[in-house]
DNA sequence: ATGCTAGTTGACCGTTCGGTAAAATGCAAG
DNA sequence: CTTGCATTTTACCGAACGGTCAACTAGCAT
């Protein structure tokens, strides 16, 4: 059971990267295979489909975050809105050091793996929904805690956090076309601008 | 000369809502062949490389939207805010009805090629990211008209246009994630709430 | 010692990939 | 009528694709 984990988590650690630095389509099991050391009969003994594995790996990534720096950016110690800069820091610097050492700006994997499958595997698209799901419930509890302390002013939590959301992936877009992180650190902070009124 | 532009032109159109509707990579050269009616040799005749091939279909999505719902949006005749609003309705309308005939949503093709190959192909990332620097002069020089009609404060018509147009985009994607345009419907008026101040 | 099972191996499947080369066709100008 | 050029056809390339299969190994429980 040790080893057996062991060679199952090579494969995702071998994984990881490239699905991050390219593109679902572009990397092969093949290749994964190889770097990770494992035969491909053996990577059909514990992922059942290429699908599976990236599958994986998004849950990889989204544990990563949640116990790292997002973790870190929510945390309740902090003034509400004073989370969201760090959020943005935290992006901004996490780019930037991909970049240092990839040479590339690689972006979100939850937003490059969006626009590359969700038309075609409605399965990846829930994955990836469930994602960005829990994304949005954190921006809307700490929009909710800045109204309540009188931070800012009253506005719609729900449909703002999932602007925020998106505003952030469309600034990570952006800055990877550009394959430039520093747009992240010009354009980010204005995520706090952003505000959808309460229905009347 | 018309029979030759003919076929390149079917290949084009074959290929538009291909990669448009799925993806670069999983779209292939043969199934655009044969949905052309063209041999391979003779795709190879007017185009050099799949590469090739992408960039004309992205200059012609370019040209369509420069012509079409850009042009009208960007009528110097309307109010500049009101441009914006219009932009916002165009693209939800847009998607909206491509998710009527095609039954998905499928978003912004720049935005789907650029995070699917930017890593990988610096002359593709280049061709996308002049069509973005092209779609920011647009709301910049709407935005500083805005500013000298007294309609807005000042701000940083620069920095706020590349914000605007990154969180169109980042709605756009999370519409795509949700398969549902009416995303944009409802995230797509917040826009006019981005502001990058003037750098003091 | 035996049998079961999880894990591993390596060969193999048919298909598709992007791209090439040479021969054939059509057409227009000299 | 012929030359030349653009276009088209057809057959082909090696490599890679996702996935399968049967045989084999090792460890553990009965």
């Amino acid at each position: 059971m040790n080893i057996a984990t062991d060679t199952r988590s090579r494969i995702i650690a071998a994984a990881k990267p490239r699905f991050h630095s390219r593109s679902y389509a572009n990397v092969g099991i093949q290749e994964i295979c190889e770097s990770a050391g494992v035969q491909k009969g053996s990577f059909y003994h514990f992922f059942p489909s290429k699908r599976d594995l990236v599958m994986a790996v998004i849950d990889e990534f989204a544990d990563e975050w949640a116990n790292g720096f997002v973790a870190e950016a929510f945390d309740p110690a902090l003034p509400p809105m004073e989370r969201i800069d760090y959020l943005i820091d935290a992006a901004y610097f996490w780019q930037k050091s991909i970049k240092q050492v990839h040479g590339r700006m690689l972006g979100c994997i939850f937003g490059n793996l969006t626009l590359e499958v969700s038309t075609q595997d409605d399965i990846l698209r829930a994955k990836l929904l469930a994602i960005f799901s829990r994304a949005k419930t954190r921006f809307k509890d700490t929009l909710e805690e800045a109204v309540a302390a009188g931070t800012i002013p009253p506005l719609d939590a729900d449909l703002t956090a999932e602007a925020m959301l998106a505003y952030l992936e469309g600034v990570i877009l952006l800055a990877k076309s550009q394959n430039d992180p520093e747009v992240v650190y010009r354009l980010g902070p204005a995520i706090k601008t952003l505000r959808v009124e309460t229905a009347a």
